[in-house]
DNA sequence: TTGTTAACTTAACATTGTTAATGTATATAT
DNA sequence: ATATATACATTAACAATGTTAAGTTAACAA
């Protein structure tokens, strides 16, 4: 029995119902083993009503993950009120890892599984925004770091940097998510990894009497 | 019409073939997309014969990461004839690398896909054999790195050094395998990353005159 | 010859994502 | 006030999937 002529507020409220209730099983089973059936049932309509919401499942996956990196965004922006630009660097790669460790369902969604590829086209979210883009946010820090004269004299390439950064702290992150439960390796604390990266990743990075410094 | 009784081998060969074809669509297709008919077909037999010799799918994806991390084990294998340990640690990485770009699919199914916790009872693999277990190579070779005095004063886990290194070269895999095709980043070339990881890491790692050696 | 059984196939089931067909209550037009 | 159109929702249905149950066939043992 449908009241109709919702208002564009009312519809966008039971886009957010239907994204949260999806997260909520998605994180908690994995995004396979959920049915549509069953997020429907859990907001209390039928699963064709999804539909008219969301093209398919793939695309509620992907307002998902828009959602999720909308938030690690919001979360990383606090650090941009740290003045120094290594502390805000350094800053920023243990909010990331937070964030990872403590979202793993939503980490894997966003950056481990096999997806149709983002396109900022197609995505609700700006980027090279600093409020919304965390790849820009990094790049702004690594920028930061850079144009203070602090990494070696040999690195040019701020993008590569970046990348760099980001693929040292991800590596762990995911091993750990992935691969934690597993009893072929003993592991380290997942803070003595996420510590020892850190403080390899500045000394490979930076000049010697910055790092002397601190 | 079954020409009965097979000996052991002949068992043992339709095994292999099975999970010869698996692979060969998991890897190019993804494991989700490939159905049990398909497999079936490829091979001439029904779906149903594959449960004569798996329990179900995930048992046959498991018996594809056992052959695989042997492949990667066994590739891995190679480097033990060079005679420098630091030569060797940073040849196993480039190994570690090539097998991960060049059969992502696979590196995919072994360390980024969410699974029942690899245990070493339940795997036809030994555990902290050279022969069969990458992880095992690395620390040893992390190890005779060690021994030779190479590392920082206070780096003292080679577990913990291991772990790094490892998800140093996995954040570059990963990241390229699940994110390369993504247009919000402006990626960097892979050979570039890889270079630089390793770099950043030997720096971070080693006492500088044995960096300046080099 | 006659069972027995291993190897294999076909049928069948429950479940999935998704589309088509249908209903229903409201808003608007008359 | 009545009719009509439409937005919102549901139920029915489809093709495909992993898997199980129920045959079928051929080789061997008695």
């Amino acid at each position: 029995m449908p009241p109709k002529q919702k208002t564009d507020a009312e519809r966008q409220q039971l886009r957010a119902l239907i994204i949260d209730a999806a997260r909520d099983l998605f994180v908690s089973r994995g995004v396979e083993a959920v049915t549509m059936r069953e997020i429907a049932k859990r907001i209390g309509y039928s699963a064709t009503s999804i539909y008219l919401h969301f093209a398919d499942k793939d695309a509620l996956l992907r307002s998902i993950c828009d959602t999720d990196f909308l938030a690690l965004a919001t979360k990383l922006k606090t650090t941009f009120q740290i003045a120094d630009p290594l502390a805000r660097m350094l800053a920023l790669g243990r909010g990331y890892a937070a964030f990872a460790l403590s979202h793993p369902n939503h980490y894997r969604l966003m950056f481990m599984t096999k997806h149709t590829p983002y396109d900022p086209e197609l995505s609700s979210l700006h980027q090279n925004n600093a409020e919304q883009d965390a790849y820009f946010q990094l790049k702004m820090v690594v920028k930061d770091v850079y144009d203070e004269g602090y990494f070696r004299e040999d690195l040019k390439d701020v993008d590569l940097i970046a990348q760099t950064v980001w693929a040292s702290t991800h590596g762990v992150c995911s091993l750990q998510i992935n691969m934690a439960e597993d009893k072929w390796i003993h592991w380290a604390d997942i803070e003595a990894r996420l510590q020892l990266m850190q403080t390899v990743m500045m000394r490979g990075l930076l000049k010697q009497d910055i790092r002397e410094e601190k």
